[in-house]
Order: structure tokens, then sequence, then C-alpha cells
DNA sequence: CGGGTAATGGCACTCGGTGCCAACGCTAAC
DNA sequence: GTTAGCGTTGGCACCGAGTGCCATTACCCG
């Protein structure tokens, strides 16, 4: 119950999307603080109540995504190999239904392209890294901080990132690229 | 032959060295551009004249170092299988003379342990990726943005950075560390 | 001794981010 | 209906990184 208190006089749906129309007329870089407060009509102090940091805004509900990869990981069945359960997890955690395609997609051009979120973005994977690391030292008896672990997980962020730039260039499906850049690496070890 | 003009008054090593000294003693973010400035006798605006960023201090002839990347994977036999002219490349990248392993050793861990480097160390790593890829790209004959040659240009490196964090922790063999981790990819493939 | 040249460093400015705090808007209890 | 308590707001002042501008400085050469 909100009981007390003054009411929020914005969301954090409402400043990303004031946000993104900033963002999308005049660039990530180009777009102020200031901006988007005076355009969602409230003061700079109050946006940083509403996010960290300038940075923060592409990401949505990142965290809340990866609770549901870390469940649908747990849920993987034992007998499936280690590499298959990651790989069908990570297609699966970038199952986009299809009206909500071209907001992911412009979040992930700004998350992909501009350098100053480039930088972010490795900070925000680390929580993302933390699931596989996580999963991977469980199916194989390890801590999640040992060198397999730790060294998958990177590996599984590095082909999802892959797959993602392939997908913002080609216009692609996501799910098919991410599927063929998991196996496709496969491959490479083979010979 | 640098005839005319003032002479420089101080050099990147050192105000590397300065700088190392400042971020031992107070770490990288408590330590400000001013104090490194002072600290060296010149000017913060002089600074940014040898540094683009404070963030670029820990870096060293990085570039450079990726030429000599560059050129040992040119001259890698034709005949060896992809993947183990990378893992070869990339411990051979890695290697260190003793002398140097201790200042090595702090330039990773301020750069892989201090979260504003963390962030800003991808967009150095870009380089090196496309260094990878391009070799991939030309092994495969793909162009370097072809989702084949950049997805094993984003596990190279990812493979890279989890040895790295792992020999931080446990203060045992880079090379090794890095073999192994390269290696045991493979072997998580296999299942 | 000049004249050309390149490095220096001060100044002012922008922008992201933070601590502090008074004012505000709301609910519930009296 | 007034008021106490509560959470939100937003202004202000501050910090630190980074940049454009420009006068000054130190150097080399003729």
């Amino acid at each position: 119950m909100p009981a007390a208190g003054r009411r929020r006089v914005t969301s954090r749906a409402e400043l990303e999307r004031v946000a993104f129309d900033l963002f999308g007329r005049q660039g990530f870089e180009r777009t102020t603080v200031d901006d988007i407060a005076a355009a969602a009509g409230i003061g700079r102090r109050t946006f940083f109540r509403y996010f960290p940091s300038k940075n923060d805004v592409p990401w949505g509900d990142f965290e809340g995504e990866l609770d549901r990869m870390r469940l649908r990981l747990k849920d993987s069945p034992a007998q499936t190999p280690l590499m298959d359960a990651i790989r069908v997890a990570i297609v699966d955690f970038n199952r986009i239904a299809p009206e909500q395609v071209p907001l992911h997609r412009r979040r992930m051009e700004l998350i992909l392209r501009t350098p100053a979120l480039q930088a972010y973005s490795t900070l925000r994977y680390a929580a993302w890294r933390e699931v596989i690391a996580g999963f991977a030292g469980e199916r194989t008896g390890q801590p999640p901080d040992a060198l397999g672990p730790r060294t998958i997980a990177y590996v599984a962020l590095g082909v999802a990132v892959a797959a993602y730039e392939q997908w913002l260039e080609t216009d692609g499906d996501l799910a098919g690229l991410l599927d063929q850049a998991m196996r496709g690496l496969a491959a490479a070890y083979r010979g």
C-alpha cells in the first residue's frame, strides 16, 4: 500500500519514453540530462532518483530479465549438455515479442553503437555473466569464479554480443543468429 | 629531428610512473587529474596533452603491442588450425618479461578491478578484437565483420579476460592459464 | 639578436553526478 | 478541518573529467 507521502510525479517508463525520443532526434551524447528533465517537466535532481545515471536509461528492466534467465536455467533438464543448455537459455532470454522488436532494436542500437554506452555495458553485463557462471559452476561442480565457469560466461557473452551486432546490421532473425553463432563456434573448435 | 619549438617537459612514461604511485596509495578513483598533474609538476591542461583521458594511463603502449600481435598472426603457418593459431598468438601476446611482471600486474589489477576502467576497457578491446577478427576473416575467406570472425574475436577476448582475472586472483602462470582457458573451452563444447 | 615554432598552462565552460535541505503533496488520525 | 507524519521533489552548491581558446614560454636556426 503506497499510503503516506507525496505521489511520484513520473515513472521510469515515462522518462524512458521522453529520453528515447530525444536520443532519436539528437543522439545520446548530445542529449543532456537537463534536456531530458526539462522535456519530462521534472527537475534535473529528480531524474537521478529514477535512474542512477544517464547510461542506465536504455537498459529497461534488465535485472528483472536476468531473474527470468536464472529461473529458466534452473529448470533446464539435467541431461542436457552444458553448452546446449546455455545456448537455449540465451536464445530464450532474447526472445522478444514481435511488437516489442522495434523498441528493443532501438535499445540495442544505442547500447552497442554509442561509445559511452558500449563502455558502460560492461558493468551491466557482469550480472549477466554471473548468472551463466553460476549455472556452469553448479553443473560442473565448481565455484562460479573458477576458471572454467568464468570462461564459459565470458564466452557466452561474447557470442551473444557478436550475434546482436550482426542482427543490428543485417536485420535478420535474432534467435537464429544467436543459435548460429553459438553452434558456429563449436564448429570452429573442431577445425 | 625535433628541431624547433619548446621541449616537452615530461613524458608519458614519467606521468605513468607518477600516476601509478598515486593510484597505489589512494586508488584510481580517489586520485584526480589535478593530483597527478601537481605531483608531476605540470599543469592540469598539459596532462591531457599526454593522455586523452585519465582512463588511458594504465594502458601503456597497447596499440604498439597490438601491432606486434598482428605481425605474429601474419607469420602463423597456414596449416595451423585457426583456433590453435589464435591460442598461440594470445599466449604470445601476453608473454611478459619477468622483470615487467609486477608492473603488468598492477596495470591489469587497475584495469580489471576498477569499475570505471572495466567499462573503459571495452573501448580499448575493440581494437584487439579487430586484429583477431581480421585474421579469422582472412583464414576463412570472410569479411572481418561477418558473424563467424566477429564471434571468434569476441570469444577469444572473453577467454583472455577470464584467464587474466584468474591470474590476478591465484597468481599462477599467465601463459598457462590462457592456454588452459582456451583449450578448456574446446572441451566444454565437446561436452 | 630576432623570427619561427611547438609546448605549456591558465581560464572559462560544459556535463554527469552527489550531498544537503527546505518546501511540497498526500494520508490518516484526532 | 486541522495537523502530524511521511515520502517526493527540486533547487543550490559542489566535485571531477574533459575541451576550446589563447597568451606566454622556451627552444632552434639563421
